[in-house]
DNA sequence: CGCGGAAACTAATACGCATTAGCAGCGCGA
DNA sequence: TCGCGCTGCTAATGCGTATTAGTTTCCGCG
């Protein structure tokens, strides 16, 4: 007589049939019951009982359509989230967020619109699909903000991890690469160096930018109180003296990679340039392309040259575990970010984040040569 | 007049008034409308005039209700998906996972429930919520073999990556370890070596047993047709000689780690044996312990001694990527095991596979010394 | 002049859940 | 004895879309 799994997943009907009760009440006993209506103890239990013989769990998208809540967090990424170079990979953050969301009950859907194929060709409305979650993590050092811009125009939930200005009203957790790259700027010139170059590449990423801001904040800081000379190419450095005689100058890497060569940092020394930053991208380029250079030059950090990173090496690149920089909080910042839109959906104003990043003073800066000239 | 959009998105209904048909049409026109219905070319037109003059985009929750299928497929691992120490991360599957899902137009749900705040205790059902998807895809060395039957038994789709027959009508992908071992055996022969040893974790996981397996079989194969003897335990070593004086021996490690000292090595050596393999396992324990010994006992390969490694060497000793052994296809077994969870969706039976890896000849391994004796 | 049939739509319904009305039954005060 | 409030439940409806089963109009043809 008993016909009943017919077959696929079990439903709040099937659940009510077994518990000789109605929907409704199923509905009642496992959603929250937020409306305060009394179930007798026992009912309770049956249904409870049933819906473990039968191994019912509810349907994502039917809770969604009822104008409720699914407990699925989105994770949108603009590349693949799990791109074959795990270098590129937000790998860090996800521990992160794994765990947090994971403490607050929420499972995790990946959304996998950007990554078709590998072709840089989004699926239209791939972005849109995060409706199904109750609010969606996003990551990239790029984003569309025209779509973006829609979704939260709609209220719904959103978090960016990393900076993101450019859409109002859209909530992130970044780390605060202004006051990193400020520091070791600063420990550079508390070293005793009175010129530094940054190396960065030629795109203006939030991320990039506020590496650069950082970087200008420490040698005006040093300086007491003035900004460094800003510019662009590696032709275009301009210095910015300070009371201290402290200058520092911006060199864009304008292909990807080779930009730098052996003469380059040559000239740079000879006008006086101690030490040198690089930004930390995705791809690591900047860093690269500094430090093959410097190694054609013939020089060694600390002694002949001082080399910083704002940031982390690329994890292809063990060796330069030592490399003077700072750490940036991924796990936390995944975490983070899994609070705010915990937040968001709980109605509250999540909080600004700025995580700090820990400064690592490592082994290739020290003092400027003494005998330069 | 117009106070159409009363709030938010608009919904197929108010495109069909703004078009003056029916919200059927409309679902037609924007849908597949793969029922073949005749539509005339300028209704069509409207509908879509219509559809992007109010900004229409559908509501990946409805479309999947009505659909009765999520689109979702499950990733559940039986230790954290995203483990802070990457090495043990299931990172190299999912970049296939995540490609091959993202090209049948799948995302992906990963089920936080193993990873519960660290404490090896699951949550009791957690298994039980990968029923929220259409399948689900299983990583793990060990699996708790009750709940999982229970969800084969009512014809859940489920895909274990990594062999598994302990649960009877479980689909799985899996690399032939047995094959590749055997090859890595054969490789040690035919240099010469006419004594080999295989260092083993103390787990009977599948993966442990295949490549065992294989090691017998290669040893048999050069041998002439008999299996290599069995046993247990460090002592427990056992030869099973063939025509051409073969031999080779099983060791399995008890403790974690650490269970191999010089003296054993040397007291190997003085036996006969001239080469060492290695399993490897997620934490490459055998492969440690191993290149531990072998250092201590002052012996370099391959010139005093051939070491291979049934596997890749752990993430963390880059500097053992040289050694020789066999690449295990993660991303493609990661892509396989949605192509046949998509084919058990479909109602397919997936054909199974059963991958092949590809032998790395490496630096480790030559010809044995021949000063011997 | 009536009828079969294609063209071009639409009404109705299903999908699975949450929520909003209600509806029986019961005890109790007036 | 009537009615009123309370307990414990259920019928009905809505969410937005896809699909199925029509319905209407118009044509061609015998």
């Amino acid at each position: 007589m008993t016909e009943k799994k017919r077959r696929g997943r079990p439903r709040q009907a099937e659940v009510a049939r077994l518990a000789g009760v109605s929907q409704t009440t199923v509905s009642l006993v496992l959603g929250g019951n937020k409306q305060g209506i009394v179930i007798h103890e026992d009912t309770r239990r049956r249904v409870l009982e049933a819906a473990r013989t039968l191994g019912y769990v509810p349907d994502p998208a039917a809770r969604r359509l009822a104008a409720a809540q699914n407990n699925l967090l989105g994770v949108f990424s603009f590349t693949a989230t799990f791109p074959t170079d795990p270098a590129h990979s937000y790998y860090p953050f996800l521990v992160g967020v794994e765990r947090e969301a994971a403490a607050r009950g929420f499972d995790l859907v990946l959304f996998t619109g950007s990554s078709t194929g590998g072709a840089g060709a989004e699926a239209p409305g791939a972005l849109e699909r995060v409706r199904l979650a109750d609010g969606c993590l996003l990551f990239g050092r790029h984003v569309p903000t025209g779509p973006l811009r829609r979704l939260v125009e709609d209220g719904f939930p959103l978090v960016h991890v990393g900076r993101r200005d450019e859409v109002e009203g859209l909530t992130w957790v970044g780390a605060d690469y202004v006051a990193a790259s400020a520091e070791v700027v600063r420990h550079l010139v508390a070293a005793g160096h009175r010129r530094v170059v940054l190396v960065r590449e030629d795109d203006d990423a939030p991320a990039s930018t506020d590496r650069e801001a950082g970087f200008r904040q420490g040698l005006a800081a040093a300086a007491g109180g003035e900004g460094a000379g800003g510019d662009q190419g590696v032709e275009g450095d301009q210095g910015a003296g300070g009371e201290k005689g402290v200058e520092g100058a911006v060199v864009r890497l304008r292909a990807p990679a080779e930009e730098l060569t052996a003469d380059w940092v040559v000239a740079q020394r000879a006008a006086g340039v101690t030490a040198f930053v690089a930004e930390e991208t995705d791809t690591g380029a900047a860093w690269r392309a500094l430090r093959g250079a410097v190694a054609r030059a013939g020089l060694r950090a600390p002694d002949e040259v001082s080399l910083a990173l704002l940031g982390s090496p690329p994890p292809d690149l063990p060796a330069d575990g030592e490399a003077t920089g700072f750490d940036i909080p991924r796990a936390e910042l995944g975490a983070a970010a899994v609070r705010a839109l915990t937040d968001l959906l709980a109605g509250r104003r999540p909080g600004g984040t700025l995580a700090r990043c820990a400064f690592r003073p490592g082994s290739t800066t020290g003092p400027p040569p003494t005998a330069t000239t």
